[in-house]
DNA sequence: CACTTTTCCCAAAACGTTTTGGAAAAAGGA
DNA sequence: TCCTTTTTCCAAAACGTTTTGGGAAAAGTG
């Protein structure tokens, strides 16, 4: 019995479509037309209760799913949107991307979609793998994350008129549709909460310079000092790179505090936490105690850490649910400058945001 | 000027849609047929030289690229492969499966395959995932990470002899592709060599119960004592959690301390790191001075941390190559029997791996 | 009953490729 | 020159849907 079937299996590929049941097949079975079959599986009206009753059940019953190609060819779409994304700038590392992408793909899957992924190494793989997506139409709409202050895939589907969103914004004058976190707002939420607390000398470690979101964070540190009175002091401000933000923040904090007047408080993104932790290890400061530290991301290490770290939290996945509804949208026409969300950022105050001592 | 462009707005989404060129357009272009230029593109023998080259030109300077949906319609393949992820178990924010990622990436695309992603919250989501994408003729094949003991995927497709390639492997009799890399072997490696260096007392830190990973490190452990005329001791080894690596890790680490002959070596996930560091940090033991630490998998911290971390380092990126080759044959119809890898892991040496004080 | 409207269904076309099965033209062989 | 072979091309079918444009039967309407 078993010899018969491994027979088939040197053509198990086509072995396996066998099993599968056709629109015409399912029609043939019914004794109605696939036209029929069709309208009455898509709820059309001008098919009566009962043939409709009767093919769904008999569609369930036979597992009958409609050949998604099929269906993309006839309907002029693929039914795809595409993301690329960039290992080496160490930003996919973070929970707080998983959210995102999760939030992405379970909208994705829930409006009959398919989400295509690219890894791309460096800038220009990104924009050729966008390319081979948006040209050999593979994809109806393109989510794109990580922007830069000058990005050119962002002119590139403008140009074109291509579907797409934005996380996050970009300098172009030209509307287009974007879902971003408020991270002007989150760090003078930060820099004033630790004002308030006390805190008279507070250093920011922003983000690499090139990418949109630091020049939020950098204005919204500007502006919570401003309006808790307090200088801004340059020597407090600095950018770590994203191939190796431990590192860079590590040689940063060491650096801080050989100030005369060092700070009393870091806000940071939490990515460059353990660069900063083990800096103030070596001076023998402790987190929380002798400077206070608030982080923008809830990563898991700001939450095990003792002591457990404040942080600014991002809801990643809500956005990823907004960024694929509006591209929906988008896709299906509609002005893509009617999209512009700005999303609040929590704060969840820990253990490492006290008075100074 | 601006203002009439707005007009063409609603209707972008078939604006875009007519920059294209079809194939019946392109031959009627050269006053071929559309056979003609399809064969001419394919590199059939049956059309000249000469109009092939010609063909090829105009393709070019169109920018002609066949439509992807309608070439999978006729071929009846998808040319799509699926994978789905969990981020819930902590693996997707390690290094090593990005870097998976990219090389299953690269060479889909590379075989003009389309990469198509999932996120699932939990084993059931997982499951529910892939029957969509196989069920729904979705895709050509899977690929299956973070493979358990007894998993309910691998006897899915095998059942229904749906093309598929592990990265990992299973408790499953028939027989299936993977593509693994030799925990036992690294373990064993590791084990032996710490004990080379005079350690006596050698403690393990698993992976998760129920998968199937754990299994071969655990053995490799057992092995390389064994090797070493070591004895076993049960206090020595224990289990983390997925969820939580790092709190478990950490607990533990403390809780091994308080042996009466506690160990001056641990092996572990580097995963896990983060607890230990601070377990040790707590007790006021210097890793790699007063504890030889060896890691699996080579991830940031285990770079940047001072003194830097021994590891067991997997080439993840052409495991993921290979996976990808591997599946493209089996979906050709090649017995999956046939394609069963183990792949060696490099031992690297750094600062925690000293002999005991 | 005759006419109009509504209900319910279907044949054919279309989506953009590739493959099948020739057929015409050119080249080769006697 | 006539027949055979090779070269070069193409019309038509097929992939599995959805949409278009009716058409027949049933139900209202007077």
């Amino acid at each position: 019995m078993f010899l018969e079937q491994s027979g088939n299996r040197i053509g198990f590929g086509e072995g396996f479509k066998s099993m599968t049941i056709n629109l015409k097949q399912l029609s043939k079975l019914l004794k109605l037309s696939p036209t029929t079959v069709s309208r009455a599986l898509a709820d059309y009206p001008d098919v009566s209760a009962k043939t409709r009753a009767r093919v769904k059940q008999m569609a369930i019953q036979q597992g009958y799913q409609p050949n998604p190609v099929a269906r993309r060819l006839q309907k002029g779409k693929t039914e795809t949107i595409g993301i690329v994304i960039t290992p080496e700038q160490n930003y996919f590392s973070d929970t707080f991307f998983i959210d995102l992408l999760s939030g992405i793909s379970n909208q994705i899957t829930r409006a009959g979609y398919e989400l295509i992924l690219g890894v791309a190494s460096d800038e220009e793989h990104e924009m050729q793998s966008m390319r081979r997506m948006v040209e050999g139409k593979r994809v109806d709409g393109m989510i794109l994350t990580l922007i830069r202050e000058q990005d050119p895939r962002v002119g590139y589907l403008l140009d074109r008129d291509f579907p797409f969103v934005l996380y996050g914004r970009t300098r172009e004058t030209r509307p287009y549709a974007f879902v971003d976190m408020d991270g002007k707002q989150a760090f003078e939420k930060a820099c004033t909460y630790l004002a308030g607390l006390g805190h008279r000398r507070i250093a920011l470690l922003n983000g690499e310079p090139g990418f949109m979101f630091p020049v939020g964070c950098r204005e919204g540190y500007e502006s919570g000092l401003f309006l808790s009175g307090l200088e801004l002091d340059p020597d407090l401000i600095q950018e770590w790179k994203h191939k190796d933000p431990s590192q860079s923040s590590y040689r940063w904090t060491l650096e801080l505090f050989k100030n005369d007047n060092p700070p009393t408080a870091i806000l940071f993104q939490t990515e460059a936490v353990n660069g900063i932790f083990k800096g103030l290890d070596e001076l023998n400061l402790q987190p929380g105690k002798d400077v206070a530290l608030i982080g923008y991301d809830d990563l898991e290490i700001a939450r095990i850490h003792r002591p457990s770290l404040s942080v600014l939290r991002p809801q990643a996945r809500e956005a990823g649910q907004r960024v694929v509804n509006i591209l929906l949208e988008v896709i299906k026409g509609e002005d893509p400058g009617k999209f512009q969300e700005i999303h609040q950022v929590e704060m969840v105050i820990r253990e490492t945001s006290l008075p100074p001592s």
